[in-house]
DNA sequence: GTTGAGCGTT
């Protein structure tokens, strides 16, 4: 994977895991590897990335040998331009396997989060990767971080409340994905079967030709080309061919959305 | 050819 040509993760026993932020989409664990490793022993470097486009999440994993190399790291690497773009190194907050961190080391069982989590919502991991991308996809927004220096620089104890409690940007994310996602999911619904095969949004066939006759589209509620295109033609259609659709050629595989895998 | 304030894999 992205590590050092092993499967796994070699040993969490003593290590300091520090997470790198901003990195630009290009950057690999070979390109952080030494300049991380100028501050001390670097037992792993680890970039997630997407399971479907293997492209890297802008952010990676390092994991230190000692705690004290891995503050120098912090100290020297944060705000260090590499390839481009001003990464941030901070203490990793949370394990590979959700477990609580402390100044990078791990300081709870990873076990005992997971039978309290299990509990409350056993949430499957995909669900959360698929909530993930959504909020990445949602939240493509410009914002200079400089814009936060500035008003840290005036009031961090702002930011930090502002952050501690809920940030404002979050409400209208979250409003903004929530409407999204009853849009989607009620249009899912109907088209349940033609969401893994054909994209809803491509109605026409050739991009380049005219649009629809019709002055203005439903989106809320006609976005079924089918019925919207039997209303209009209904009676051209009965005339002309009752039963000239291709419904046999998209008909015989409704379910292939299953085997994503 | 693309995004960006976010926490990880065999």
């Amino acid at each position: 994977m992205s590590h050092f040509g092993r499967s796994g993760p070699p040993d969490i026993r003593d290590t300091y895991s520090l997470l790198v932020l901003n990195i630009t989409f290009r950057t690999t664990a070979d390109d952080l590897f030494p300049l991380f490793d100028r501050y001390g022993k670097v037992v792993d470097v680890f970039i997630p990335r997407d399971r479907r486009t293997g492209e890297s999440r802008g952010f990676a994993f390092v994991r230190y040998k000692y705690a004290d190399e891995a503050q120098k790291a912090v100290e020297k690497l944060d705000g260090r331009v590499v390839d481009g773009r001003e990464i941030m190194v901070q203490f990793a907050k949370y394990g590979p396997n959700a477990e609580r961190i402390h100044k990078g080391r791990i300081i709870e069982s990873a076990s005992k989060l997971r039978a309290r989590s299990r509990s409350r919502s056993p949430r499957p991991r995909y669900r959360d990767e698929y909530k993930d991308k959504d909020r990445r996809r949602s939240r493509s927004r410009s914002r200079d971080r400089y814009d936060r220096d500035r008003y840290q620089k005036s009031e961090r104890e702002h930011r930090y409340r502002s952050r501690s409690r809920s940030a404002s940007p979050d409400y209208q994310k979250d409003r903004g994905r929530a409407r999204y996602d009853d849009e989607q999911r009620s249009r899912s619904r109907s088209r349940s079967r033609s969401y893994g095969s054909a994209s809803p949004a491509r109605r026409s066939r050739s991009p380049k030709s005219r649009r629809s006759p019709s002055p203005r589209r439903t989106p809320s509620r006609g976005e079924n080309p089918e019925k919207r295109d039997l209303n209009e033609r209904s009676p051209v259609s009965k005339d002309a061919s009752p039963r000239g659709r291709p419904v046999d050629s998209r008909s015989p595989s409704p379910r292939r959305s299953d085997a994503d895998e």
